[in-house]
DNA sequence: CATTCTTTCCAAAACGTTTTGGAAGCGGCC
DNA sequence: GGCCGCTTCCAAAACGTTTTGGAAAGAATG
């Protein structure tokens, strides 16, 4: 056992201390009317002096709020993805600290599947609410929540959930058509979409949006020039871009579902002696730092993480206080961040077949 | 209002449809053995039915623990530090969650300072123990921490302070030592370093394993070869920067307290057409992912971000359930990770001065 | 049969807070 | 003097859990 530290005062030390009640010391830290301007002011230099701070588990209690807002982190993913879950984490804890709010955060262990470390934060109380990133499709994370009512804000979106639920997501699907428009106005007719085998929505998205971009041109995505690792295997990501390197015809276009993708696919091009933008044009999404320090730096889109997570937690505390009917949900436009890994398609040649 | 969500089941509602008591509900779900076996059964599986999770308050209130660990973040910082925290965050509350604790996260918003909220943190009993990181030469928060006897561990190291605490910090005096001696061999002898203005330990630490290495080999630091940065001021870092490689004569080799600094002034240097490695080598610290991919990439040191996370968060799960004798402070050695942007000296050349 | 020991259960207290429903004292009013 | 209203305070209850100190019933022991 550790020492114990020297107890903090509570409100039965100081009313006993100033010979007043429980009661009393209470509704005056509290403010109320009921209690005189003098013996508040007595109050209140005592609980200062001492360093009064209420408990919050006797709080929580009474009131049934715990002040703490829960948040449920994936088992550890890759290094990128980690590097958005730690700039959303602080911007969240800024946000949810100015509304009075504590964040926890919570594991969900390799044994533990996700929803059941949710069910537990829920039932034992310790959140008023919770939030939930990178939506899968069919979520049961928020099937759950749902049936729990529990107030709970998705940064992402699900797939063919019928009861209103709270949401924010940038626009994937805006961003990859208009790259694509974009891409086939500079002469590119071979495209390729490097993504995730999971079911995550925003690679949904942003491939609907390549997709349609292409269909309203004549175009179209062939089977093979998709290509889907899953986010776990680094190793995978390299056989995978290998895979779309070696298509024939080769894509002159290959956008990726995320700047961690992006890279790798400049690193494998770069081995294959595949000049970007020259021979490649490749477009990311995220605008990772390492975006930029790349050599041609990733044409991308920017989703402002830390705003992301500003918005989310300002949904959410809207959410618990005031409930559903007083909260939107949310889709914000990722900024087109143009730099060095896309350009003009290169001129035509003949494909392997031809000239064999 | 939000809509009171369905209500979870508490202790009483099961006792009281298993036609039991409160207390031999508890203690079956506790394992004592004053309750029969078959009792026992019966109430583990409507307890597992019904979802029940004991309230977090409850449970606080009697035993005194909250089951949370604290970590106070200060107001945002520049790009790379946040990077640190993210990933530390992340290592943290996996460690954590393994011993069954969950991770709160509180933030120092801009008008209270850091000592303030861990006041709060800690008098409020909202956490067993809390983590503090960005150790400062002199920090109150470990004087504030130790006259509380609140169990914390220091991510970094304080100077001057004689009572006993928990520390886990990354030996960069030997890093920047050995760094510094590799650079001698290579013919370096007009060294720069770039650091931070804050008192912050690592920096102090860094330099003096610098200079302890020039020392030893007759050479010196002079004074205007040091150039102190706010963290906070981005602008300021290009004017060091710029400062320091319009010394006469110019260092031909500079540590940079950290690899954000290192990046900064690689950019400089590239704008003023100085080349790196061959007339500038440049060190720095910490390994961040854009390093990798800086031209030339950034020599560095690794320290594991993550696994510091995870030594911390098990040092301090030790100091809470066994007191501070059952751990040590701890030192560990950075990794070199040699890249493009150290090498030998560049020719002797002229200085301006011997010139003009 | 009376006594002790086990087994199985439970009532009550305690943790710290907020809220409810008064109570006491006082001045003013009829 | 009796009544009312105002100000200022407080006792008690409630929230959900764990622990303490039994109690009741049956089994073993003398």
């Amino acid at each position: 056992m550790a020492t114990k530290g020297r107890r903090q005062p509570r409100l039965k030390e100081l009313s006993s201390e100033l010979g007043l009640s429980i009661t009393t010391v209470s509704r005056a830290l509290a403010g109320y009317s009921d209690v005189s301007a003098a013996t508040r002011e007595r109050v209140r230099e005592m609980a200062a002096r001492r360093g009064y701070v209420p408990s919050r588990a006797g709080r929580m209690l009474v009131s049934g709020n715990s002040g703490f807002v829960g948040l449920v982190v994936p088992l550890r993913d890759s290094h990128f993805i980690d590097a958005f879950l730690g700039e959303f984490i602080v911007g969240l804890s800024e946000a949810f600290t100015d509304s009075g709010r504590d964040l926890t955060i919570t594991t969900a262990a390799r044994d533990r599947r996700e929803v059941d470390v949710l069910r537990h934060v829920v039932n034992g109380q310790q959140a008023d609410g919770v939030v939930l990133t990178r939506a899968l499709s069919e979520d049961d994370r928020v099937t759950y929540l749902l049936d729990q009512q529990v107030p709970f804000v998705l940064h992402g979106r699900v797939l063919g959930e019928d009861r209103p639920y709270v949401w924010f997501d940038t626009d994937g699907e805006t961003a990859f058509g208009e790259a694509t428009r974009m891409l086939i106005d500079l002469g590119h007719r071979d495209f390729g979409y490097l993504t995730f085998t999971e079911p995550l929505t925003f690679a949904h998205f942003r491939r609907i949006g390549l997709e349609g971009a292409l269909r309203d041109h004549g175009l179209n995505l062939p089977d093979q020039a998709i290509a889907a690792v899953s986010r776990f295997d680094e190793a995978e990501v390299e056989r995978a871009a290998d895979r779309l390197l070696s298509l024939d015809p080769r894509p002159t276009a290959i956008l990726c579902a995320t700047d961690g993708l992006a890279i790798k696919l400049l690193d494998v091009a770069a081995k294959r002696s595949i000049h970007v933008p020259a021979d490649l044009s490749i477009i990311g999404f995220d605008n990772l730092p390492v975006s930029a320090y790349a050599s041609p730096g990733i044409t991308t889109f920017d989703q402002s993480i830390q705003d992301s997570a500003v918005h989310v937690a300002e949904m959410l505390v809207k959410l618990i206080d005031q409930g559903i009917d007083a909260v939107e949900p949310r889709l914000v436009q990722a900024d087109f961040i143009a730099r060095g890994s896309h350009g003009p398609a290169p001129p035509a040649r003949p494909s392997v077949r031809a000239v064999g």
